[in-house]
DNA sequence: AAATATTATGTTATCGGTAACAAATTTTCT
DNA sequence: AGAAAATTTGTTACCGATAACATAATATTT
């Protein structure tokens, strides 16, 4: 690392003054050919780029987002990041990373940190729904004093900035629905941890969506069950080895596509024969769905779009006054195996 | 966004010189209780907190490192992505993300927006190695001048930088030893494309622990495939149309994860039992190799480990004068039940 | 050739924060 | 009380880049 440029050594060595460079960098016309030339032949010789730091400084924009959402190697979390890295690329902005684990609350370390960056717009996604909807909304404001704000949420939760919303609605009455059509009854959810607001929400519109249809909502048939493989195997080995073989359920929709995983090991293990046995809808839609066996119906909540509008609406709000809004993303049932509709089964 | 308030605002409102209310926020026990008192007060009422952008053009230091891969979606990538994070976080570093695609080359383009953002280091991962070696030098040096770059490649490129380096010798030679070991004799590869010099480095490593375990090298067992699921289904379908029943392999390896994932359910729809009628290694040690069925046994590349001490490593060198060294990452195989083993499943 | 218009280039204040140094205030000591 | 020491606070130049404005260097016109 022998010595990084700037303007002024760009400048002195090529025998002009800062203003001259900076008209060389940003392609003013107003340069003499010769002179242009000589200035490029020094930049190109010392990579030089201007300082972002110098140029954030002057402009008053840092031309950067920041996505924070809880893990990245969750794949619905992924999606929204890689959505949202194009559609940020597409509008030359770069993305600063936030993870923030399980940490159910937005801490003030964060809040502080994000306005430190000063970031042209913060997207939130996931898991700060729990906290404290005041709390929420004071931390919230504070970073609105100083960047646009969005959050991909649950339908419900009206928070003061721009809200992209999952339709949570569809998301439970599109896997029971399909069911019933095939002729199930008796359905199970497995979701999430009834500790989250987020999670027991989605429990809340499953009850609904049974009840809708003259279902039996059995309590036994919801259970907790986490947000991963494993925890989806412990639970459908509890909820099952608490039941009698004639109460059991004829299908479960889970919390999501990694829980279905884990569930369809243990009915295996279990030996029961899928889709036969027992109908699975899980919920993401993710890659490995189709190569489940048997492939996973799934439901998509088309997190993409949902970070794609977040980050076009967060540079909308840069430049006119913020707005504060809500927008819900519809769900889509994706049909396969698991459930033995594409090979004609119906529960009778 | 009312107003962004800057130092300026807060000595002005709290009747004093900047110069003490960086002292308040840098904590510096020179200031008089009620001073304190009085500024921080001021501080919390604006959500105050110093500029990244000021501070690293006063200091030279983003305390930003930048992390350049091809995917995130692709799951070793997204390994490395995360662990790279947190080594980072720890040390009160953020991350810049980049994308490259397939783009086989760092751009010009790339080369220049890293130098714009005067990251304190870069980390390269993945799909740059097979450009021109001396193209690639000289973008590493260009960046070099401006921080210190690693990279996390194949162990025979020898880069003038920080070069985490990944096993390769082990991971082509556990995977065809532990066939080996289980009485296989016809071991095939389905391996990325050969068109990439670092996939087709794979290949080769491949068939030289083929050779040395005096197996049968025959270039039918090795075939372009691509790296995801699609192109494993259509890889091994090709190879074995293409094939005599009695020449087919009895095992084999992949490039990753995904293209084993694409295999698996190719050769079941071919009527194959897994493990039985075909062993199967992946590579990458995915979360999903313990719920596939089979599971599948996979080479660990151990990328968290890599990139932690790539940022480790970056964080030194930003001290120091930069080094440019290499070290090298050992493979472990992960033995499930696709080939096998665990079942007893014996060649003879 | 002088006056005017045009184009090219330089000067300078500014963005927000920091730290070395200077100055002011308070405390301690004789 | 007054000098010296210690503590608290303020002044200022600088980090790298930009843009409004000023000035210098040409080109055009009469």
């Amino acid at each position: 690392m022998n010595r990084k440029a700037t303007i002024y050594d760009i400048a002195r060595e090529a025998g002009v003054s800062t203003a001259t460079v900076t008209r060389v960098v940003r392609k003013d016309p107003h340069v003499k050919e010769a002179t242009r030339l000589k200035v490029q032949q020094i930049i190109d010789a010392h990579a030089y780029t201007p300082s972002l730091s110098a140029q954030s400084l002057e402009s008053g924009r840092s031309r950067t987002l920041a996505v924070v959402l809880p893990v990245i190697s969750n794949l619905y979390f992924n999606r929204i990041l890689d959505a949202a890295y194009w559609e940020a690329e597409k509008n030359s902005c770069s993305i600063r990373l936030f993870q923030t684990m399980e940490n159910q609350v937005i801490s003030p370390v964060l809040v502080s940190e994000l306005i430190r960056c000063r970031m042209d717009g913060v997207l939130f996604a996931g898991s700060i729904w729990s906290a404290d909807r005041d709390d929420l909304n004071t931390a919230l404001a504070k970073l609105g004093r100083y960047m646009p704000v969005a959050t991909i949420c649950p339908p419900d939760v009206s928070l003061e900035c721009i809200c992209i919303q999952s339709d949570l609605v569809n998301c439970s009455r599109l896997p029971v629905r399909h069911l019933h059509t095939l002729g199930h009854r008796r359905i199970a959810f497995l979701g999430g941890s009834m500790h989250s607001k987020d999670t027991s929400r989605r429990g809340i519109g499953f009850l609904e969506q049974l009840r809708l249809m003259d279902l039996p909502d059995d309590p036994a048939y919801h259970v907790d069950a986490g947000y991963d493989m494993e925890s989806g195997e412990r639970a459908v080995l509890r909820m099952l080895s608490g039941l009698d073989s004639s109460r059991w359920p004829t299908a479960i929709v889970t919390f999501n596509d990694l829980v279905a995983l884990g569930v369809m090991k243990q009915l295996k293990k279990m030996g029961l024969s899928l889709p036969q046995d027992m109908a699975i809808i899980g919920c993401d839609n993710q890659f490995f769905c189709a190569y489940t066996d048997p492939s996973l119906t799934s439901v998509d909540l088309h997190p993409e779009e949902m970070a794609q509008s977040a980050v076009r609406e967060l540079l909308l709000a840069r430049e006119s006054s913020s707005r504060s809004f809500a927008m819900v993303r519809d769900a889509t049932l994706v049909i396969r195996e698991s459930c033995g509709a594409q090979l004609g089964f119906r529960k009778l």
